[in-house]
DNA sequence: CTAAATCAGTTTCGATAGTC
DNA sequence: GACTATCGAAACTGATTTAG
């Protein structure tokens, strides 16, 4: 059947696009970005797993779709989207049937998901999105239950958090890389066919897979978001926020594992892994670019996270490793597969296989007497011939009969590596031990010879010293010869020197007799002078007394005489104005017009 | 199928000691 | 006092597992 031969559109034809068909579309609009720290403290936030709401059909516009063939190739692309922006993605969702093996033939067949683009036939068996690392916050609820036990905590006075909280990388982005896995059928039509003419071919498509006409192959479509889709800093501006590349940590455990234990030369190290093998034949990332730059804190962190790892991760390991390879399955030992792995490491110390091999088969054991048991049982109830319920349990039995054999024979031999083992170890330990001592003799015996060649060298030149210090020694006994005779000769000198001065004493002692003979003369002298000065000074003292005496009787009578005449002349004077003011008084009454002095001369002239 | 829980791994903070 | 190295542990992240 070709497309010309239907011309005539129906109406319910089915329509397939790409839009309908990719049922995630996060993108909307770049919006402005909430407080990364008050995310918890908003109440009406959006669940984490609340997919915005779909955008126009311009989102389409904005994005970038890229085919390829493998799924490295979609993670190269990715990386490269990543490292020209300096943007991280990480896993969103993903189906089951984006990683699981491609499906039968009739599966597609029957396919709904079937659609035609640019003439080639698609299905849809998978996708997977990655979401900006600052997008939603997968331990949002957790968050918030954590925050809601801080402030219970803060309620009652009590501070639950130890230290200041980081600020999360969460910021609600809304940029997301969609990946779809296809089936491409290997046919191609004419594109721009119409609807109804798409649907015809659709359904010849079907027929002709069904019919093991067509082959397809694999592939991958990439959906890169513009970079405008993102609410927070990209290129130069993110550089220190990125987290460090997988890739480099894995290589920091490497290089401690080989006994790289600083950081500057894990530094060196890390660049030049960067410059050999992350971008050889590439320009290198920017040096503020974190994720393969990191800091030196960053660098020492993952060294002793490895150092832990390297501690406590190998018995552990080891143990689970040995599990997994003595684990041969039923349906081998059935088919009389003998195991031949032979466990690497049989720590005595740690046999965490040996107890898991021990209680499976006593598990094991049990199944089997359980099974045996019912078998019995069914066969005492029905004593006829074996129904097939009864063969079946008898199989099950069997089976697990033999599944406790092999697992008994894997025990006992995990057992006897384990003895061989510890004795090998021991062994190997006291050669270690052996050879130890051995290096420790040689080099002591090395160490003494040099010692003694060390010693002989220095005795000789103890010698030579001694020579030179004999010498020293009779030119300083000379030297002693002649100072002692000089001595002597001083002495002398001082003994001359002695008499001359006691002499000289003697005179000065003499002299000073005198001297204190006429001092006290001379004192007793002055003693008698002090007595006379002494006698004139009181007969001067008691005429000047008997002088002021007489004067001061004299001065006494005056002042008393001058005080008597003056009260004498007060009185006068108050008198006489007394009299005066009695005079002044009567004139006035006598000649004024005062009634009651013409009165009293009237009175005076009636009388 | 989705959201929550869990786990392993990563990043950051803060205290301490040593050096210049 | 500024700077760096070291260490322990808290806080954060991403992937997987589990419950409903």
């Amino acid at each position: 059947m070709t497309m010309s031969e239907n011309q005539t559109e129906q109406p319910n034809t089915i329509v397939y696009h790409l839009t309908d068909l990719f049922d995630i579309h996060q993108d909307i609009a770049p919006v402005e970005s909430d407080d990364k720290d008050c995310i918890l403290a908003n109440t009406t936030v959006m669940h984490k797993l609340d997919v915005p709401p779909a955008m126009s059909a311009n989102a389409q516009i904005h994005r970038t779709k890229t085919c390829v063939a493998t799924y490295e190739d979609v993670k190269a692309l990715i990386e490269q989207h990543e490292l020209e922006h300096t943007l991280k993605f990480v896993t969103f969702k993903v189906t089951k049937a984006f990683t699981s093996p491609a499906p039968s033939v009739e599966s597609i067949a029957s396919s709904k998901h079937l659609f035609l683009e640019d003439g080639i036939p698609y299905m849809i068996i998978g996708k997977k999105v990655y979401q900006c690392q600052h997008g939603v916050d997968k331990n949002m609820s957790s968050k918030i239950k954590y925050k809601e036990r801080v402030d219970a905590y803060q309620a009652a006075g009590q501070n639950l958090y130890k230290r200041r909280r980081s600020s999360s990388k969460k910021m609600r982005c809304r940029a997301y890389i969609t990946v779809r896995r296809l089936l491409k059928v290997n046919t191609v039509f004419a594109p721009n066919l119409s609807l109804y003419h798409k649907r015809i071919a659709i359904q010849n498509v079907k027929k002709k897979l069904s019919a093991n006409e067509y082959t397809f192959t694999d592939v991958y479509e990439v959906s890169l978001p513009d970079v405008s889709f993102h609410n927070h800093d990209i290129d130069e501006e993110a550089d220190g926020k990125q987290a460090l590349d997988p890739r480099i940590i894995r290589k920091i455990h490497k290089l401690v594992g080989k006994g790289v234990d600083t950081v500057k030369a894990m530094r060196v190290h890390i660049e030049e892994y960067n410059e050999d093998v992350l971008f050889a034949g590439r320009a290198l990332p920017r040096p503020s670019n974190r994720r393969f730059n990191p800091l030196n804190h960053t660098i020492d962190s993952h060294m002793r996270n490895a150092k832990q790892k390297l501690k406590k991760g190998t018995c552990a390991n080891a143990a689970k490793v040995d599990v997994a390879t003595v684990d041969v399955t039923v349906e081998d030992v059935a088919a009389g597969v003998v195991v031949t792995t032979i466990p690497s490491i049989m720590a005595p110390s740690k046999p965490d296989n040996l107890i898991d091999l021990q209680i499976r088969l006593e598990s094991l054991k049990g199944t089997v007497n359980i099974l045996s048991e019912k078998v019995k049982h069914a066969n005492d109830g029905v004593n006829v011939k074996l129904p097939s319920r009864i063969q079946k349990l008898q199989k099950d039995v069997d089976l697990q009969q033999r599944r406790s054999e092999s697992i008994q024979d894997k025990l006992e031999y995990v057992q006897e590596n384990i003895v061989s083992k510890a004795e090998f170890k021991r062994l190997e330990q006291s050669v270690k031990g052996m050879k130890a001592m051995t290096s420790s003799v040689t080099k002591l015996r090395t160490d003494s010879i040099t010692h003694m060649n060390r010693t002989n060298r220095d005795l000789s030149r103890v010698q030579s010293a001694a020579k030179l210090q004999g010498k020293v020694v009779n030119s300083l006994f000379m030297e002693q010869k002649q100072v002692k005779g000089s001595v002597s000769n001083m002495r002398e000198e001082v003994n001359v020197l002695d008499g001359a001065a006691k002499k000289a004493l003697d005179i000065i002692k003499q002299e000073m007799d005198s001297l204190y003979d006429q001092d006290h003369r001379t004192q007793k002298q002055l003693d008698e002078l002090e007595e006379r000065v002494e006698k004139i000074v009181e007969v001067l003292n008691r005429g000047e007394n008997d002088r002021e005496s007489k004067h001061g009787l004299k001065l006494e009578m005056v002042e008393k005489e001058v005080t008597k005449l003056f009260k004498f002349m007060c009185l006068v004077i108050l008198a006489m104005s007394i009299v005066m003011f009695w005079c002044l008084w009567w004139q006035y009454r006598v000649h004024s017009r005062d009634p009651r002095t013409v009165l009293s001369q009237r009175q005076r002239a009636g009388l």
